[in-house]
DNA sequence: CATATTGTCAACAAAATTGGTTGAGAATAG
DNA sequence: CTATTCTCAACCAATTTTGTTGACAATATG
């Protein structure tokens, strides 16, 4: 999807290049790709010099959104999703459930964080670990 | 846990108690509950009168904490954990990686909301969802 | 129209994870 | 020594994840 919003606007993008820039086998991109076009989320094209593209403008669209339209919800549990809400099975009363209030807690956050960003927005980016030096204990411990 | 925690301090509580408590087999209970044990969050003692017990005080254990002993990591992938980090497979560079910038924030913001709730804090309750009643348009439409 | 290119889709399958069971112990109290 | 209660390794079944296969449909070009 962030391969498609760079490209939006500059015509199809094909398989090959997406999976090339994925690192992911072309033959299931192929399945993840129609699913997303299934979804309204990408456009397609097939024949020579087909390929895909975003069906909505990168602006308009959120990380949050993306999650919900192909995950279903945000929420980490079914009972904590505030619109595809379901109920956990073999699981105490909802509404003596502390898991649960826990849950919509880190729902909503996690909400208020993704549903401002789209995938237009430049995300600062992190530096990769450091991962395996020679001596690791430099003092961050910052939890997991 | 929940169960342990508000039982701290009156001694041992048995398997089946709990199991009944959280409508869950006993003895897949105490599949979990041994791992518990092994993890150092429970004690327990065998025989008559035998059973489980927080081997920690409920106000020293953050929801936080649980996570990251049960699970490895609050992270949803494995390069946005803070501690337990790895690399994703299949990924391109972590450094380059956007989704990887979103989760790490969204690793910090779960964080911050489950480390600051002990496991013997009054958590604040929420209502049980609303379900199947005669219409549901009830314009709470509040996201997912 | 023929052909090469490129996406579509259902069906299958291997591997990992989740959720659980079985059954033979080992410690403890009475 | 017996009843109770936890321990633990070894299974097992269902589901989800992560793919693969192969036949087919649409498109552009000559």
């Amino acid at each position: 999807m962030q391969h498609l919003a760079d490209r939006y606007g500059h015509g199809p993008v094909q398989l090959a290049e997406i999976a090339g820039a994925q690192n992911i086998p072309a033959k299931f991109l192929t399945v993840i790709l129609s699913e997303l076009t299934r979804y309204g989320l990408v456009d397609s094209r097939r024949g020579r010099d087909g390929g895909y593209w975003l069906a909505i403008a990168p602006i308009d669209i959120s990380y949050g959104d993306l999650i919900r339209i192909m995950r279903g919800s945000l929420a980490l549990v079914p009972c904590a999703s505030r619109f595809a809400h379901e109920k956990c099975k073999n699981c105490v009363e909802e509404g003596d459930c502390r898991t649960r209030a826990l849950m919509l807690d880190v729902r909503d956050r996690t909400a208020q964080l993704l549903d401002g960003v789209r995938l237009s927005d430049r995300i600062e980016l992190v530096p990769a670990f450091e991962a395996e030096g020679p001596v690791n204990d430099t003092g961050n411990d910052t939890g997991t």
